[in-house]
DNA sequence: TTAAAAAATGAAATCGGTTACATTTTGTAG
DNA sequence: CTACAAAATGTAACCGATTTCATTTTTTAA
């Protein structure tokens, strides 16, 4: 492989020379600006990035952890990542966590050991301790989609609570009373959240919370199967089901369908995050839509911004959410 | 930041040493040894992996192209890579091209400027020019998922052509003879061998191939639902439909019950890739499993074998796939 | 024509590790 | 106790670029 030494020697000019030539072309000569590029093409000059990376101290590498890439939202909040980054000069090193700690630190760990210049979480677990791997207890990092809200660090979220509030109003004003809840894994935010905006509608309308109407979940197609066939076969059974996610409504309905329920007719189905899936099930999935993409893009541009020293103290980004009305949930009784 | 010179001065003994301690604890005398480590703590110090990287020439970072990560598939796939990547002491660095050509030599480069040591794709679109980044041509990668035969990289693919028929028979052998194809991309190899294996199992049970069944497609839930509709509406309608893969499969199927054509005793209906979705539709789709995560293992393990120079001549891996029958696919007009 | 200013170029230090080689210390055998 | 081998440690070169500072060349003005 041909370095910058070789091209100084078959151009017949000095290290430096060829250095600005390639980096401030205005300060040589264009004589030999032309005999330097000559030569770049003779030998097939590539400049070795990881040189220059490691003099500089900067190296232009931003490490995302994702629970897992397989998850649709996530995929969507990656894609807007990778376009902000491509924009600022930056690329992105995803890390695939599986929610396991030692991937996690693993993959943060390159930002200590200097080979990424900051951190982005994109989280729905318990939460990372950056002290686990930086002594002084904070490095740059930037918390999306997920608060976990101690101040110390930027966070890109969505006010999960309003949103599951709006979508438990949108039920009750369909005459919905018993609203089941098919949760999120308990040690994730987005579950207390959620379930949080859930109580506050109940709340507001006068309606009793009920502890059985609780169902454990984990995001996952699977679980809300499970929920959807507890749910089924239950004496006093809920009108409506808000769950915690799409792939959860996408299970449950699933269930649903297997027992004979009609949906929305029996029972109403909403779910959370309206992934390209939602709009192309049967009945199309009532759920709440969250800017994916433009989280990615913000929490890149934050991050950036923090490198650079251009963030005061850690701001908090809040993102609109959207309210998606489809097929899944309507009036209750309506040809019983 | 603190470095191993500040390690030595603290320890009083020379950066060789503190090296040594690291690298090759055995080589030092415990006095030193535990004088060393104690300076390690004292001051905080975090080896630059960057300068060590540098300095050994190998950056330890696979470069993977991914169309679009909100591939469920590919999800799949990528974790495999990084599992078997953690595995081998290698990051992965994941580009997600979006078919951008652009982004796609971006991230290409990094091979060629020393920032990765290797390149794996995972592309359904045109062959990637190596060339166009590379002047002798050649660079350390692997091609997954889409056979690009050319025979100068090692290859790790499905043997589509086999999978399609083994689909299309299922169809023929469950009485179907008019069968409805929904295609991918014609740009992708992918679509290509697909149809030949679609082709191949006409042909064995003598069913004239017909041009008119042949539908449009980019892999896409919306491509599939717009098939579905012309479908649909068809004066001599096709009693099954194969679509190339589940995201389209599943988009017909759409299509399909609004147009209240019942899955299967009017219209059969198959995809190709067994994605989470498939099994929580309704009716759940039969299709063809691909083992993605070991799509991804293998093509990680092959490329760091080749960068070890453990592989003499580009191998071809073909992975196992299966038949999976669920309820989407029937004999036609059991109910008519 | 010459002195001073400006432009172009080069020499060498630098980033933070690793490692070949040199040197010193310790251990062992005669 | 000496001689030599083995172990421990240190010195300095090296990886490939950038950049400061010094030096040379060219341009401009008197």
């Amino acid at each position: 492989m041909a370095n910058i030494r070789d091209v100084a020697d078959s151009a017949g000019v000095s290290v430096a020379t060829v250095s600005r030539t390639l980096q401030q072309p205005e300060r040589v000569s264009p004589k030999t600006r032309s005999k330097v590029m000559a030569a770049v093409q003779a030998v097939g000059y590539r400049p070795n990035l990881m040189a220059v990376k490691f003099r500089s101290g900067k190296t232009h590498n931003l490490v995302v952890l994702v629970p897992t890439v397989a998850n649709v939202f996530f995929a969507r909040v990656i894609s807007g990542m990778q376009e902000a980054a491509a924009e600022l000069g930056y690329s992105i090193l995803l890390a695939n966590t599986l929610g396991n700690a030692d991937i996690e630190q693993h993959y943060a760990k390159m930002v200590t050991t200097s080979q990424a210049d900051g951190l982005i979480q994109l989280r729905a677990h318990n939460p990372f301790d950056a002290s686990v791997i930086n002594d002084n207890g904070l490095l740059p990092m930037v918390n999306a989609c997920e608060v976990i809200d101690d101040g110390q660090y930027p966070v890109v979220s969505l006010d999960n609570r309003a949103a599951a509030k709006a979508m438990t109003e949108h039920l009750i004003g369909l005459g919905h009373t018993r609203i089941a809840m098919v949760k999120g894994p308990d040690s994730s935010p987005l579950t207390q959240e959620r379930l949080c905006g859930y109580k506050d509608a109940l709340r507001d309308a006068d309606i009793a919370f009920d502890e059985q109407l609780l169902f454990p979940g984990d995001f996952t197609l699977q679980a809300g199967y499970h929920a959807g066939e507890t749910i089924s076969t239950l004496a006093n059974r809920p009108t409506a089901v808000f769950c915690e996610n799409d792939e959860t409504a996408i299970g449950a309905m699933q269930a649903f369908k297997q027992a004979n329920l009609r949906i929305p007719d029996d029972i109403s189905v909403a779910g959370f995050d309206d992934i390209a899936f939602s709009a192309f099930v049967d009945p199309p999935l009532t759920t709440i839509a969250q800017p994916a993409e433009e989280f990615g893009r913000t929490s890149v541009t934050l991050l950036v911004d923090l490198l650079n020293g251009k963030i005061r103290k850690a701001p908090k980004v809040i993102m609109p959410f959207e309210l998606i009305v489809r097929e899944s949930t309507g009036t209750i009784s309506t040809r019983e």
